[in-house]
DNA sequence: GTTATTCCAGACACTTGTGTATGGCAAGAG
DNA sequence: CTCTTGCCATACACAAGTGTCTGGAATAAC
């Protein structure tokens, strides 16, 4: 009666390292930027940790509370890049102008695609729509407030901040991929218009 | 052995009407808009036009066929509106930025939900990525004409048109819905950043 | 070295979607 | 009126996903 292999079965001939919740959100968010809340389907997911859906259900009660969790995750990650700019301690309004910038061509703490994913998702989930909301008031406002250390006052620093932050959406909703150097070129002109 | 009440089955006691194929792929549109390529479902199509799968498969080979018409019919439809802009004859340049933002503002022949649906269904599909690509390539080139009408000139011209283009998609993208007043009233400022 | 806890494998029942096959009504052609 | 064609209802087979349950291995607790 064929016993299986079991010892061998496991992630590796590594010591049991297990995955932990955070594993388990980690990797639905990658799956939600590759293919969309659809794609994450605790099947995909195991597969994709190296396991079984065995032990999903010991960390979440079901596949809607880890959506729950993963929207929590990215509410939380997602505006201190943003806020830390303008309160940025002894820079000129260029400088914050620039690093805001920045914060974007390069791509490094800040993952458009991240971004991008959860507000797809938005589109169909009014509590998602709600949380994104949230986030993108608050993000505005920061840019707002480097465009007041810019000299703009009023209205006028309020819809500068919002076509900076919508056209930068846009850009990313467009799903273009510039190389650094041609956005980097581009940068002078976004400068003198928007700044 | 109950006969089924075949006749009061009908979608209506209206004389027979078919639906045609164009039916089923603007019910398809709709809950594009509403639930994303998810919500593309046979079932829920034809529940939508008050029938059966039955005869989705007269048409239609295949669901995967269904979404490959309704690209088709996006791609159709979707650069013609800005197309006819910068080529409106005897019209100033100022005339033709007006011109585009009234076509954004109004939402009547242009319907930004559709234009986002698609957008969403971009993200994870490299097919209609493409053709997204290039659909927003041509408005791009359309707008950067009004641009050169408003007498700005080379990469001026082309990044301003991008300004334009790619915050209207990030407005569209964030799934906000300010009251046509406030939006108005905020045109002016827009004017004087961008045109 | 027991014992308890943590995490996972695999089988099961259930649900929901797709696509096929068959039969039948309705409307126009003859 | 008859017959063909267009369109739809319904039943069926199949695939794929969710959530439950039971058992078992690996580690920690004692």
């Amino acid at each position: 009666m064929a016993t299986r292999p079991r010892t061998s079965t496991r992630r590796a001939k590594q010591a049991r390292q297990p995955l932990g919740r955070d594993a388990w959100i980690e990797a639905a968010r990658v799956a939600l930027i590759e293919e969309g809340t659809a794609g994450i389907e605790v099947n995909k997911l195991a597969k994709r940790l190296g396991v079984t859906r065995g032990g999903f259900y010991w960390f979440f009660e079901s596949r809607e509370q880890l959506l729950d969790a993963l929207l929590d995750h990215w509410a939380e990650t997602s505006t201190v890049l943003f806020e830390r700019i303008p309160k940025a301690p002894g820079r000129s309004g260029a400088d914050k102008f620039k690093m805001l910038v920045d914060l974007w061509i390069s791509e490094k703490e800040y993952d458009p695609r991240w971004d991008s994913a959860v507000r797809d998702w938005a589109r169909t989930s009014s509590k998602v729509l709600e949380t994104v909301h949230e986030v993108d008031l608050k993000r505005i406002g920061f840019i707002e407030q480097i465009f007041r250390d810019l000299g703009y006052r009023g209205k006028e620093a309020h819809v500068r901040a919002r076509v900076t932050y919508y056209h930068q959406v846009g850009y990313y909703a467009l799903g273009i991929h510039e190389s650094r150097q041609v956005r980097l070129e581009l940068m002078p002109y976004y400068t003198k218009i928007l700044a």
